[in-house]
DNA sequence: TCTTGACCTGTACCTTGGTACAGGTCTTAA
DNA sequence: TTAAGACCTGTACCAAGGTACAGGTCAAGA
């Protein structure tokens, strides 16, 4: 009798319904049972399902890669480890992202460096780097 | 006499054909002459143009950024402090991504402290931990 | 003469993670 | 009785930055 409508979840899981849904069409979430107006019945596991994506959506994951989590975690023979790997191949990808974005911030920097902000910009050192 | 085809374009700048007509779409480019037979024409300088699109789109720019800088370089009453503040915010911008990115990290690398990696994945702490 | 290669236009498709909308049903409260 | 609100399906649309493909033209070399 925990049963809850598409829009209980919704709330609980603060998502919009249309993800919920979408979720479905995706297979990160199994299609529920429904009851005799074709409405889906969540159970309260539901809620905790949801947010576990959204949690892991939150540490970089994708929604494939959250799929195979979530498959992972319903296969007997999956180990810690498996899931572990996963967790690193994930931290060296993020890391991967970082130096990039580092590379970026000081090639900004540097350009700033260059330019005292005053004058035209027909001389502006930046431009002129970039368009050489 | 120095005009090239779309082709001699691509292979210079080192793009797709497709891409040079995309940012014509776009208006980063401007639509060049057509010889007789309706081919684009394009001058050298387009190659450093095309340069500075790929250039700028490396220091993270969006094509939208973009074209708005390449506006700024041909508006008279354009200075210098306007293309440093532009490279200003996407410093700031970049930075709150390095955050992000350092936060999601770090919590992948407390996650993965947790785990010994030994054991099925019923007991996985990480797991346990998403999975609340 | 014929074939190949480069170009042309217009449109569709791709990824990712959704969101929106049309048109319909069903239940419940006033 | 009727109107509101929640739900249903199916499809289209969004950003961003392209890529692909169909069907057509044109010029040059073997």
């Amino acid at each position: 009798m925990d049963e809850i409508t598409i829009g209980e979840l919704a709330r609980q899981a603060k998502v919009n319904i249309e993800t919920i849904r979408y979720y479905e069409r995706k297979g990160l979430l199994a299609a529920p049972p429904r009851n005799k107006s074709g409405h889906r019945q969540y159970s309260v596991d539901s809620v905790r399902r949801t947010e576990f994506i959204k949690r892991s959506q939150a540490l970089g994951f994708s929604l494939k890669e959250i799929d195979e989590i979530l498959e992972l975690r319903v296969t007997p023979e999956s180990t810690c480890a498996d899931m572990k790997s996963r967790v690193a191949e994930k931290l060296i990808d993020v890391e991967g992202k970082i130096d990039e974005l580092v590379r970026i911030r000081d090639a900004l920097n540097r350009l700033l460096k260059k330019c005292t902000g005053k004058g035209p910009i027909g001389s502006c050192p930046i431009l002129e780097e970039l368009y050489r």
